[in-house]
RNA sequence: GGCGCGGUACCCAAGUGGUAAGGGAGAGGUCUGCAAAACCUUUAUGCGUCGGUUCGAUUCCGACCCGCGCCUCCA
């Protein structure tokens, strides 16, 4: 089998296979960093990030460039209002992405910037209109002259052929030549930011941005084009007639698009006061690794409803496959091995592979994780689970982590980091209690937890409950929760 | 209006032309000094509504109802 994905361009799930025999090169439309990153956001960034470990996994060498939009007419506009550069206003949610990312479990793309490659784009913009492609109006600006493209259309399925037939659309207070055609490159505005090209002064437009960087970094034709559906049009359509019409080439052969995330039943906006950054959620006190689960639990395709009541029943799925694994880890096993239980694991992982192959089926993955967990337990408990076992179930487990990435038990420093910073946005007031409990139980060390369990375990030999119990209650108020079993003392961070 | 997606149990959600994965929640039970974890049993004769095709449809077709997205820069 062969993964098999979703392509907008032809509405349909196809085999997947790179041009260059085992690498892929894939792009995605990252962050625009004019402000902290939502958990809609996030929805489109954690889809990419599996899709980029699942082709890892399979065995691509992968080449995966992510942009980052530093520039663009809000991150000009208000870098204008406060006084400062355009970098020193991005650098800020630039890092803040980076920490967000972290956070929630991404792992960081090679990352290329507008900024970096406002010479490339002006050059790109010459080109376009030596071919009469594009044109300048008389501010200066340069416009895409869409009629000169006749496929236009084809990736949103939009039909633009009246337009193409020179039926004159209404133009506005603007000299485009059609009202459709985009800007390429925007004249200077008086006290915003401009550049010094070799087309004049000004800015890129946004839609130059991409397929500049996109095809400086891979190629002129490339893989993959990932991004969240509203981009389909106008931006990804607006790229691939700019660049296709430029090379004469196929531009991208898949298109990735990610399905926007409800909150609550509704779209998430300001206005409805349903609008989450990854830090507001954190200062609630949920853990980044609920988030991200309950953000992978829903195939990329089709509508998440973000509530608090999924988010709440993803802490617990995440703490089920984190008992599961730590009870595999920390027992005493007899050696050898049980053939079930063997195959039980092989059989997992194909099961995985499975579901991801067949257009990230992450839903179906994770059942075939927690049938898994729900019969080894099972054995566990019947005492049917051997040394080699246990290797094989982690191995299972391992391969599921390797794309949700949601077992790691490192929830407490990354909820410290956001307690830390809250303070600095004048945002003390937004730490809940839950937020306070959390930090406050990753202030006990190991060696604190395990010195207190040496004491309840000593009260317990001497049948003394009352200490213990009141041993395990202080442990519990700290965060902290102990558990008897057969195989041994274990505890584990709430 | 144009284009597109979806409606599955209390909640989230997978899936199939042959009789409904998985997770959460609820109820009962086992284990346990207590607690926790774990396991077992239980929770949709039913998959928006109405027709049609078929030996058989939740799965295909049609109509309708409802929800949602995009239609110039919001992931």
């Amino acid at each position: 089998m062969a993964l098999r994905l979703y392509n907008t361009m032809s509405s349909q799930v196809e085999d997947f296979h790179p041009i260059r025999d085992n690498e892929v090169r894939m792009y995605a439309c990252g962050p625009t960093v004019y402000d902290y990153g939502h958990i809609g956001n996030f929805r489109t960034f954690i889809a990419v990030d599996m899709l980029q470990r699942f082709l890892r996994q399979s065995g691509y060498k992968l080449r995966f460039v992510m942009n980052i939009t530093d520039l663009d007419d809000k991150i000009i506009r208000n870098a204008a209002r406060d006084g400062v550069s355009v970098q020193q206003y991005t650098a800020k949610y630039q890092k803040a992405f980076l920490e967000d990312s972290d956070m929630i479990g991404i792992e960081h793309p090679h990352l290329v910037r507008a900024t970096e490659h406002i010479p490339q784009m002006a050059d790109f913009v010459a080109k376009l209109v030596a071919r009469n492609l594009a044109y300048r109006t008389d501010d200066g600006s340069y416009y895409f002259r869409i009629a000169s493209f006749p496929p236009y259309g084809k990736l949103s399925k939009k039909d633009f052929s009246e337009m193409r037939d020179g039926s004159r659309v209404d133009v506005d207070e603007y000299d485009k030549d059609s009202a459709r055609d985009f800007a390429l490159w925007k004249a200077p505005k008086p006290g915003e930011a401009s550049w010094d090209t070799s087309i004049g002064p000004g800015r890129p437009g946004w839609h130059l941005e991409c397929s500049v960087m996109s095809m400086a970094e891979l190629g002129e034709t490339f893989d993959l084009h990932a991004g969240g559906e509203d981009l389909i049009f106008p931006h990804h359509e607006n790229e691939i007639a700019q660049s296709e019409s430029l090379t004469g080439k196929t531009f991208a052969r898949f298109w990735f698009h990610v399905r926007f995330l409800l909150v609550e039943g509704e779209k998430m906006s300001k206005s409805l006061g349903n609008f989450y950054t990854l830090r507001d959620l954190v200062l609630k006190g949920h853990k980044p690794s609920s988030i991200r689960y309950l953000l992978t639990s829903v195939p990329y395709r089709t509508q998440l409803n973000f509530t608090f009541d999924g988010l709440k029943q993803a802490a617990v799925s995440v703490e089920r496959l984190r008992n599961f694994r730590q009870r595999l880890s920390s027992g005493d096993f007899p050696s050898g091995a049980n053939p079930e239980m063997q195959a039980l694991g092989n059989e997992t992982i194909d099961r995985m592979r499975a579901a991801l192959e067949d257009d990230l089926n992450t839903a179906q993955a994770q059942g075939a994780i927690f049938e898994m967990v729900r019969k080894a337990n099972s054995a566990l408990d019947a005492g049917q689970v051997k040394k080699d076992d246990t290797r094989r179930l982690l191995a299972a487990l391992e391969k599921f982590d390797e794309i949700f990435a949601v077992l790691k038990d490192d929830d407490g420093p990354k909820m410290k980091q956001v307690f830390d910073w809250a303070p600095t946005e004048g945002r003390e007031k937004d730490i809940s209690p839950e937020l306070r409990e959390a930090v406050q139980s990753g202030q006990l060390s190991d060696a604190d937890i395990e010195n207190k369990i040496a004491e309840m375990e000593a009260a317990r030999r001497a049948r003394n409950f009352k200490t213990s119990d009141a041993l395990r209650a202080e442990l519990a108020a700290a965060g902290v929760i102990i558990e008897n079993t057969k195989e041994g003392v274990r505890y584990r961070r709430k």
